[in-house]
RNA sequence: GCGUCGGUGGUGGAGUGGUCUAUCACAACAGACUGUAAAUCUGUCGCCUUCGGGCUUCGUAGGUUCGAAUCCUACCCGACGCA
């Protein structure tokens, strides 16, 4: 069995079930014989303390299954795709060496294309003084300087899209221009299973999952989250920049919206974070999709893992 | 019953004689993605289209006008006030 430079991934939009899918294809591996590990690609829930809003899984959930690139960082620090690559990499190398075979298994398909494809991100690092200054500028602006900098890079970026205008530039000022992407062969062997639902049925999940979440105490850990005694002390504007329950909650305790409104909007932003998800995870023709309602289906998923793993 | 205000596209809400299929926001749908990615950004959004354009909308029915979502009349509906 050669279980060398070979991923499995899994993948989904949010509330489609990847984590427990994820136990359970490593439960099944285990009876077949080859041990699994799976590694998180959630953007969010590397930070601590950030448990229900994010839907982390538990130490029971985990069946003894061992998990990576969960609680890693405090979350008052910015975590970056290329941290998590970095970080990943060296995961990855351990589980090789250990050889047992790796699952990622997440929702952010920027985390997990950095990874799986080897993407060579350009060495440098955010100087938020430059940034700082450059967000001065209007769209206007830093798209004219981009275009007398580096007008091929210029071209791909849309000129209403400042965060992206200023990396670009930022990249430029030390770099001198924004080096071109290669698309360098991925030194991994890739199966990506995707888990689906129908839309209505994907909906009613996320509402129904948002209620749990609040009866779970979700208010509280962002409360506390943002309690200098208790969490992190997390700004508020730190917390709205964490999107979604985070971003909305920190609203709501402020007293900006009232608590229908929040869970109103809630269910909304979730939806369309999900059909972003969506729209990244359709470019890879390759993946295998199953809808995760039915066991059939997830059945055939573990005997693509298996071919796979041959 | 009388009076006042109001009825605009899936929703909220502009527009008060021509440049109006009708600002804008939201929702809906599609998409982008080089260190914030749960972020950031874009497009479509009455109907039909061979993508040139064609056709029909602003409570309903009439009318005024070269021309009406915009003015007039009647009616219907809603809110408030007076009875």
């Amino acid at each position: 069995m050669e279980t060398k430079n070979k991923i499995i991934v899994i993948l989904g939009q949010t509330a489609t079930g990847k984590s427990d899918y994820a136990v359970e294809v490593a439960l099944y591996l285990k009876k077949i014989g080859i041990n699994a590990e799976i590694i998180s690609a959630d953007s969010r829930q590397v930070y601590k303390n950030m448990n229900i809003g994010t839907g982390k899984i538990t130490k029971k959930e985990m069946r003894g299954v061992p998990h990576h690139m969960l609680d890693v960082i405090n979350p008052k620090k910015i975590y970056t795709v290329a941290n998590y690559q970095k970080d990943v990499d060296k995961i990855l190398k351990d589980i090789y060496k250990r050889g047992t075979i790796p699952i990622i298994c997440g929702g952010t398909g920027f985390y997990i294309d950095a990874v799986v494809d080897g993407t060579i991100l350009p060495e440098v690092p955010p100087d938020e003084t430059l940034r700082k200054e450059l967000a001065k500028q209007t769209t206007e602006q830093l798209y004219k300087t981009l275009v007398k900098l580096d007008k091929n890079r210029a071209s791909a970026i849309d000129k209403n899209n400042k965060v992206r205008l200023i990396r670009a530039i930022e990249i430029v000022k030390t770099l001198g221009k924004v080096p071109q992407l290669k698309a360098p062969k991925s030194p991994f062997e890739v199966l990506k299973i995707g888990l689906a639902l129908p839309d209505e049925v994907l909906k009613n999940k996320i509402k129904i999952r948002l209620l749990a979440r609040m009866k779970k105490g979700m208010m509280k850990e962002i409360e506390s989250l943002h309690s200098p005694k208790q969490g992190f002390g997390l700004t508020w504007k730190r917390l709205e920049a964490l999107g979604l329950e985070y971003r909305y909650g920190a609203l709501c305790l402020q007293g900006k919206i009232t608590k229908e409104k929040m869970l109103e909007e809630l269910n909304t932003e979730i939806w369309h974070y999900a059909k972003r998800q969506n729209t990244w995870f359709k470019r890879d023709q390759k993946t295998v999709w199953i809808d995760s309602r039915e066991i059939h289906e997830k059945a055939r998923g573990l005997m693509k893992i298996k071919e796979f793993l041959r």
